[in-house]
Formats: C-alpha cells, structure tokens, sequence
DNA sequence: ATTAAATTAAACTAAATGGTTGAATAACGA
DNA sequence: TCGTTATTCAACCATTTAGTTTAATTTAAT
C-alpha cells in the first residue's frame, strides 16, 4: 500500500535524523570511517560511561547505521552507511529548490539589475 | 579558536538534524517549498493543536531552516534552506566513503571472480 | 469602541532522551 | 576452575520533547 511505504520512510528518516542528531553519535560514526572498531574502543574516547556509549551504538544500530557483531568476547562495529543516502537524497531536493531559486533570483538581477 | 568553530558546526548540526527528525516538521518544509505560508496555512493540515504547530515552527527557526516575519495579523513563515546544505555537506563525505568502498568490491569482484 | 481572528505565552502532562551505577552474562587466560 | 575482560541489562534520575488547554496580545473589521 501506498500510505504503508510513506509512514515506513518516515519512520526510517526520523531515525537517522534522530541518530545524526547527537554529537557522540556523529563522533562514532567518524571514528568507524577508519574501520571496524569493537564498543570499547569506541567508547573509550567519549568522555561518559562505557554503558552509555553503548547506548549510542544502540541508537545507531536501530537507525541501521552500524551493525554489531559478536566476535570472541568484544562486539565488533561496522559503519552501514546505505541509510545515509536516502537522508541524503531528502536533503538534495531542498538544495536543489533553494539553487532554483538563486538561479531565478540572478536572472531577475540580470534583467533589472540597473535599474 | 578552533575548538569554539568545532563545538559551533555541532550545535549547529545538533539543531539542523534534531529539526529535521520529525514528521511533522518535514511536512511544514515541505509544505514551505510551495512558497511562503502563514502559521495557520502551516498549522491546519498538521492533525494537532495550532499551539502545538507554532512550536515545530519554533525548532525550524531556531535551526534557521525557515524564517517567521510580521506581517499584518499573521506572521508568515519562508523557507531558508541554506542551512541544510550543511548537513548535506557533511552526509556527503560518508556517502563517498561508502561509494569508495563499493567501488573497492567491485574491483575485487572482477578480479576474483570466477574463482 | 467592540468584537473577531491570528498568533504566542504560560502552565501543565506524559513520554522519550541522555546519562549514571551496579549487577548479570559470556568468553578468554592462567 | 577461577579470576578477568568486554559488554549488556536493569533500575534509576534529570532534562527535554511533544503535545494539550487556557489566557494574553496584537491587528483587522464592523
């Protein structure tokens, strides 16, 4: 159904949005730009409690941004960037209305610029 | 400073996608794109109270994604999206980090194939 | 001058968020 | 087996959020 597609995109980009939305989260996702890193590691830089760092995780994983997986004792984090692109297409058809616009704003220049 | 630059690009950040995690707040933008609207143009498709639309205003504002001006007895909201392309500045760099490593499958692929 | 309309402000509630600490679980090393 | 390490879970707390309703404010219309 058509209604079932739009509320299911909306809930995807309420969570990546929700997830984009917090500096920890964001510094996350940057330190997982170099590779796999386990919770540990990626907490130990963050300046709270092991436990809410993996809170985080917990976030970005339910907005399907990083994927944890049990490995020996540690849980190793990847960065599943796919969710990215749809935040990211959203986000182009604003810019490319607000060039429209600027686009129009220098041709009305051009046209009555000396006036 | 830099680190003052730093923390200002997160909270701008912060704000920008806190904004733009919720529903009701994309529909107002999108709403927007048809051009200036007043809050009560804003307000009426939005299924709650008019109180309740005015403060989604509120958070785009305080984001400076839309901008709220007097005019007569209604204040009519326009769209400024050029804080968005902020945001879409900083998806950018992941999306390419993920194209890169498509790319690197690919050629990996090719290579090995048909082993 | 009064009333009606558009909007915000204030006060409140329920739920979600971001954080903590301490206990529980599971796997590794001696 | 026993202690240690990595991580999650549970319970809790303070703050923020999203929503409400009612009152206040400002401007337009009669």
């Amino acid at each position: 159904m058509l209604l079932n597609r739009m509320v299911e995109q909306s809930a995807e980009l309420n969570a990546v949005f929700h997830a984009l939305a917090d500096p920890a989260r964001r510094q996350i996702l940057a330190a997982l730009r170099e590779g796999p890193k386990s919770v540990g590691e990626l907490a130990s830089p963050l300046d709270m409690s092991f436990a809410g760092a993996s809170k985080h995780i917990g976030v970005l994983e339910s907005a399907r941004l990083v994927q944890r997986q049990k490995k020996g004792r540690t849980r190793i984090c990847t960065l599943k960037p796919a969710r990215l692109t749809k935040a990211e297409q959203w986000l182009k058809t604003y810019t490319e209305f607000w060039n429209e616009r600027l686009d129009l704003l220098e041709e009305a220049i051009e046209e009555h610029g000396n006036e």
